[in-house]
This record gives C-alpha cells, sequence and structure tokens, in this order.
DNA sequence: ATGGCATTGCAACAATGA
C-alpha cells in the first residue's frame, strides 16, 4: 500500500499537476493540505474517474485539506471536537483500506510571539490531546501532514538561516516530540536516519536551486503501520518546473502481506 | 540543472505563507 502527502498549494491552481501526479505516482491513499478552496470547488469527477473517493474539509482562499482514496472512505471526522471554536480547516480523519488516516496542515506560526505563533502551539496542544484520545497505539494509524515542524537541525539545509524560527523552535520540535512519545513512529526518518529529505523550499531566492529547504512534510505512524514500512521517499521531480508547489509529496509504501498478519 | 515569489479576493494591493 502507497500512502503520499502533500501541501498541494491551491488546488485549483494545481489542477493539472495534481492529477499528473495521481497517475504517475499511482497512491493508494493521497492526504491533501492548502486545498484553498470550498468543496465546491474540488476537482471530485476527474478524481473519480481515475477511481478516487475524496473526503473534503474546504474553505474558502486559506487553508483545507482532504483524504483521498482508492477504497470505500468511512467514519470521517472534521477538525478535534475538542469545544474548541475554531474557523480553520486544518484536520481531517478517515478510515480507508484498514488504516485510519488523518491529514493535517499543521500552522506555519508567521513570528515567534505574534498571534498566529500562539494559534499555532494551542494547535499542536489539541493535536496532542487528539492524538491521545482518539489512537490506539495497536492500531494501524498514519498521521500525515504538513507539520511547518523542522524536526531537528539535520533537516534544514541551513540552521542558522531558521534558528529559533516558528519551524525549528524548540517549543514546536517539543510538541513533534510530544507526538513521537505517544507511539508515532516518523517514518521518513527511520529510513534518512542522517537527517532530510528536504520537503518545502521557498519560491524565493532561488531556494530549490540551492536545495536550500527544510523537511517539514511528515508522515507520523503508528508500530502496527511501521513495521510494514518498505519504502519513504520525497518526490523532488514534483517541485521542479513551471506551475510546482513549494511543497514536494511524501512518499511511504507498506508490505501488503504483512498487513493481514498484524 | 530545477531559477531568480505564489495565491486569493478583489478589482489595487493587502494578507498570508514558511
Amino acid at each position: 500500500m502507497k500512502i503520499v502527502t502533500w501541501n498541494v498549494n491551491s488546488v485549483r491552481v494545481r489542477h493539472d499537476r495534481l492529477l499528473a501526479f495521481v497517475d504517475r505516482a499511482a497512491p493508494d491513499v493521497l492526504c491533501l493540505q492548502e486545498l484553498k478552496c470550498v468543496d465546491a470547488q474540488f476537482p471530485r469527477d476527474a478524481l473519480r474517474s481515475r477511481g478516487y473517493g475524496a473526503a473534503l474539509f474546504g474553505q474558502k482562499t486559506y487553508n483545507g485539506v482532504a483524504v483521498l482514496s482508492r477504497g470505500d472512505i468511512e467514519s470521517v471526522t472534521r477538525s478535534f471536537d475538542d469545544g474548541e471554536d475554531d474557523p480553520q480547516s486544518r484536520f481531517i480523519c478517515v478510515a480507508t483500506m484498514g488504516v485510519r488516516v488523518a491529514s493535517a496542515y499543521i500552522p506555519n506560526g508567521s513570528l515567534v510571539g505574534s498571534d498566529k505563533w500562539a494559534y499555532k502551539l494551542r494547535w499542536l496542544e489539541r493535536l496532542n490531546s487528539w492524538v491521545r484520545a482518539n489512537v490506539r497505539p495497536d492500531e494501524p494509524f498514519a498521521l500525515c501532514g504538513d507539520y511547518n515542524i523542522a524536526p531537528d537541525d539535520q533537516d534544514v539545509r541551513v540552521p542558522a538561516e531558521w534558528s529559533g524560527s516558528t519551524l525549528c523552535h524548540e517549543a514546536v520540535r517539543g510538541a513533534y516530540a510530544s507526538l513521537l512519545s505517544l507511539g508515532l513512529v516518523d517514518l521518513v526518518r527511520v529510513r534518512h536516519p542522517e537527517g532530510g529529505p528536504l520537503t518545502w523550499w521557498d519560491y524565493r531566492g532561488g531556494a530549490f536551486f540551492k536545495d536550500d529547504g527544510l523537511r517539514i512534510d511528515h508522515v507520523l505512524a503508528t508500530a502496527p503501520l511501521a513495521r510494514r514500512l518498505t519504502s519513504a521517499v520525497v518526490d523532488r521531480d514534483e517541485r521542479k518546473g513551471e506551475g510546482a508547489s513549494d511543497h514536494a509529496p511524501v512518499i511511504v509504501t507498506f508490505d501488503e502481506a504483512a498487513a493481514s498478519s498484524g
């Protein structure tokens, strides 16, 4: 089974690239972030014709997340249902193809000390609480998305440029570590203990040309899924050329035979 | 090389991103 997470940075602008990626990569489950559109604007039909159903949590202008799947999609939940008023569409969770998969767009945080920074920290607390309350360590579960967190300086090409930023601050790295402490495994890190590969490069300053980026998109999974892992890679080619998102897809694959044996 | 900000809503730029 192949699961992909990709911040597409506008599903309307990325329409042709999205369909081409689906045709090329052929994921079983595809988590998307930054749809930047309402559900009615999502290309359901084009994806349905390719065999994918979709669970959407869209929003006008900003944010928006989705999970696409070749299998039936059940038990869809949106946001955290924790009683907090959150007008931003950043979290959706579904059950499909024998796993539960969440697509998360963790807030950027703007500048440390800003209101957006406080929102990011609170959102991470809420995510942590959601995982503790809703995920059993012995069930196959994957938390996919744009975390806006580089877990370690090894995940940053030029750490000095990002030191203390909202992507690298010890507070968000601590929140990330807290998720791991709940039993989730950073699947790309398992396969790349040396750090990287990078998943985001700024549009400005020729960052991709200089490979000046960060690893901020992740797939965290429980042990029943992590032990089936066969590969974890970043599709750098998707960042190339005209009309690319500033994020590259993260692709993880799992052994099928081990699934039935638990 | 893979390039030198992009996207949205609005109708000129401001807001946002990471």
